[in-house]
DNA sequence: CTTAGATGTATCTATGGTGGATATATCAAC
DNA sequence: GTTGATATATCCACCATAGATACATCTAAG
């Protein structure tokens, strides 16, 4: 039987690592959250329909991030706004640091080195 | 229907990145690689067996690492030894160069500031 | 030499993540 | 009011992952 899976393992999913630093931005809701994946990734991330609010709502579950009121009263209220949580934060930090060292030792091996 | 995977994928899965950069810095077996993915992680990836021979014969098909003879003469017969191609040094220099924009984006916001 | 345990590779099965299709509701435009 | 875009949500099929298991071979002990 596979070990319990946990939206917090490290290494994190793409999905979630990706959303959380899109929340650190600021806060935003589902399709704008994707577009700004989208965009600060020059499109190397994609995320389906499915795989977006699933992910959110097991980082709900999981403390990782919240639902906000929108931010003006005016707004669509189609649209569900989502802010990231202290703990959100500290896993961002964490898994931020792991890549570090990871490109760092990468980087130390010569991996930037593109060959002819 | 699930979009064709590709082994070549980025974001690449974390075995394979992994296993690349264990193969950048020397060439090894099976297990050796393992027990160097583990040391060089600080344990924060442990590879079953499952997914340690399924991702090398999936990496030698995709011409990432290819099997080379072993390094000497009375080596233990069992192992078979690994070798980077050159198209996996350029896929792990192009995604380590992802990380590193990651990295360096989540570090401007301020991502490693540890909560207290 | 024989046995026992460690090492190494390989396969099988269960489970969950991912992506696309689909469904439903609401907004904006005409 | 009708149409198309936006937004959230669920469904389904496929694959990756992890652990269990199997099997072969090496090393060490007796």
């Amino acid at each position: 039987m596979a070990r319990t899976p946990d939206l917090r393992t490290i290494p994190l999913r793409p999905p979630v690592y990706h959303i959380l630093l899109a929340l650190l931005e600021r806060d935003s809701h589902g399709l704008g959250i994707a577009d700004e994946i989208e965009r600060a990734s020059d499109g190397a991330l994609e995320l389906g329909p499915g795989t977006l609010y699933r992910s959110l709502a097991k980082m709900v579950d999981a403390g990782l991030i919240c639902a906000v009121p929108p931010p003006s009263a005016d707004a669509d209220p189609r649209r569900k706004h989502y802010q990231i949580t202290r703990d959100g934060k500290e896993l961002l930090a964490k898994e931020t640091a792991r890549l570090r060292r990871l490109v760092k030792a990468a980087t130390a091996m010569g991996a930037l080195r593109e060959p002819a």
